[in-house]
DNA sequence: TCGCCATTGGATAGCGCTATCCTATGCCAT
DNA sequence: ATGGCATAGGATAGCGCTATCCAATGGCGA
């Protein structure tokens, strides 16, 4: 029944083999026990968890990953990990995945086609078990990547109808044009759109917005302010320094984020200019502190735990082979109307 | 020359039995010259490079990992995402890191021992390249677990004398102290000390404060102001609140974290308390936001992205064998004093 | 000239798993 | 009975690399 050798190179951990001696089977019926990878008599698992409990085996993901080729991790691309929306996904997408026996490596692509492309290569050189990516525009050779690698794929943050792809999300367009609305219904005249780092999710918003001022006969192209530096709290303080002294004036601006509209309401607290009064502020994202802002920011709830629940668990189901009924969950949103319109 | 047999599960990719073939040397020579691990003929190596550019060939981490029974990762452990400095930290970490040619899987400990034992017993599994830890202090089980694993570690954010142990960082009591020195010095009579989440940095904070103000003769137990939950801006808010209700009133806050401080700031504007007439504001780690608050928070400039890079560059030199001439960096911090104080 | 050792290329044997094929068993329909 | 087939355990052969030993070469002192 055993058939390993003297080991030459012994690391002195107990391996599969160990355990398939105490349990007296093969090293392959452990194997299959283990992974419940093919029927196997109730009773020879039992003999197997009772021997993996008792020497306390746990099995080598480097051997595991050369022999089937592929690994127990997940790698997930994402833009950025100071806007503190990606964190809070990324905590849920552990969370999520842990539970499920896979490890997340995390990418940070900075925003930038070319350093995801870049990372997507390095990390399918790992054989990832699935992969996790945010949003759909990217170039070609990356899309490809993607396509040919086999590996699985939920795409995040975006809701997409594109048949045999991944997606948990929601609408970027809807949720900005709703909260264009809401600031309509106020009865603001003219409300600007303030942006930075100008990302795929951004424009969307944007579109979003325009779509319900033209909808309102309100556009006007003047009212857009796209900056594509990185979006902080300090680019929302000079943003609407420069905004609120142009002319013809805004009684309205939407940040397409917190960060930003954060620093416009400080902004505003410095220059004297009374919120909502002399001009509403609005964001996206209810990031943290939003709440207590001078005045409470009126922004977008976006369900980026639950986004990150999801996709992982869509996830999951790829990976192991299951059907997935819904392949693109929709998770919506919810504007929060606060003191600041 | 040629070695290899037929392929039955072939994957398709290129191996090193391919390079070995393509640049007529055997395989174990490809895999020296690639490794620059024992002197090869300068001509083997340019042909096998020259093989390698060629065919496209890419080591596959797996097969490495198994063979050397060693990965090509870092596993690094720390307390939490939603704090910035954490982020800061990580992404000079990863930069440096991925220079290197390594990659870097996060754990996120949530201030928990036992998640961070549970966390580096999983990670240990993978057979990580080394190790990056948040700080000093932790069980004795997984103080074990790293000494025995053999792993090459560098710790994070303090900087400690002890001997054998890799660290890179600043003297948090000393930055604590310093902090509550210039609050002294701008002539505050009760500087209260606002902390939360009561992670060990934070006590060795506390731990500098106190000793200012014993120093000084103004310290004060009603002074110390400790909430053991997790750090925040609504948090600081409501701290705050509490502390300007109570009697003997105080005339300086130090919060030990900069999110706080900025929650303070934000109510005190909502309460109409002149900063720093009525009350003075620090914090600390000069947070994103913070120069913009009004008024500008006086803080400390904590260098984690310097902490980060220099972390990673040493233990790239404990990974690669190389001697490291000093163990311990401590690379200070900076007092900022801004309109808050 | 001879050995001795340092140097460098290669053959061999795994690392610890899993894919694949093979075989033994039992059950059913014929 | 008997063939056919589904079921389940095991033997075998790698996955793609590296550790280890071995052999060939050349330089050098005696």
């Amino acid at each position: 029944m055993n058939t390993s050798k003297v080991k030459s190179r012994a690391t002195g951990r107990i391996t599969l083999a160990d355990v398939a001696r105490a349990a007296d089977v093969s090293p392959i019926t452990v194997s299959r026990a283990l992974r419940g990878e093919r029927a196997v008599d109730p009773e020879l698992v039992a003999r197997v968890q009772a021997a993996v409990t008792k020497l306390g085996y746990l099995p080598n993901p480097a051997a595991r990953a050369l022999a089937s080729g592929v690994g127990s991790h997940v790698a997930v691309l994402i833009p950025m990990l100071s806007n503190a929306l990606f964190v809070d996904l990324l905590e849920a997408i552990q969370r999520t995945l842990r539970q499920g026996g896979y490890q997340t490596l995390i990418g940070v692509t900075h925003y930038d086609p070319a350093e995801e492309e870049m990372l997507l290569r390095e990390q399918l050189l790992h054989r990832p078990a699935g992969l996790l990516v945010t949003g759909f525009e990217r170039n070609d050779a990356t899309r490809n990547l993607i396509a040919q690698s086999g590996v699985p794929c939920v795409h995040l943050m975006e809701a997409s109808g594109a048949p045999g792809v991944y997606s948990v999300g929601f609408s970027q367009a809807d949720a900005g044009a709703e909260l264009t609305r809401h600031l309509l219904t106020k009865g603001y005249q003219r409300i600007a759109f303030a942006a930075a780092q100008l990302d795929p999710r951004t424009l969307q918003r944007l579109d979003g917005w325009r779509k319900a001022l033209l909808a309102a006969g309100r556009h006007d192209a003047t009212l857009e302010w796209l900056n594509p530096a990185p979006s902080s709290i300090s680019l929302g303080a000079r943003m609407f320094e420069q905004i609120m002294g142009q002319q013809p004036p805004v009684d309205a601006i939407f940040f397409c984020n917190d960060d930003l509209a954060q620093g416009a309401l400080l902004a505003a607290l410095r220059l004297g200019l009374a919120v909502p009064q002399r001009v509403a502020v609005a964001g996206f994202n209810d990031l943290t502190g939003s709440d207590q802002m001078l005045p409470p920011l009126t922004t977008v709830r976006t369900p980026r735990a639950e986004i990150g629940h999801a996709a992982a668990a869509m996830l999951l189901k790829l990976m192991r082979g299951e059907a997935v009924d819904v392949p693109c969950v929709d998770l919506g949103y919810e504007v929060l109307v606060r003191g600041s319109t």
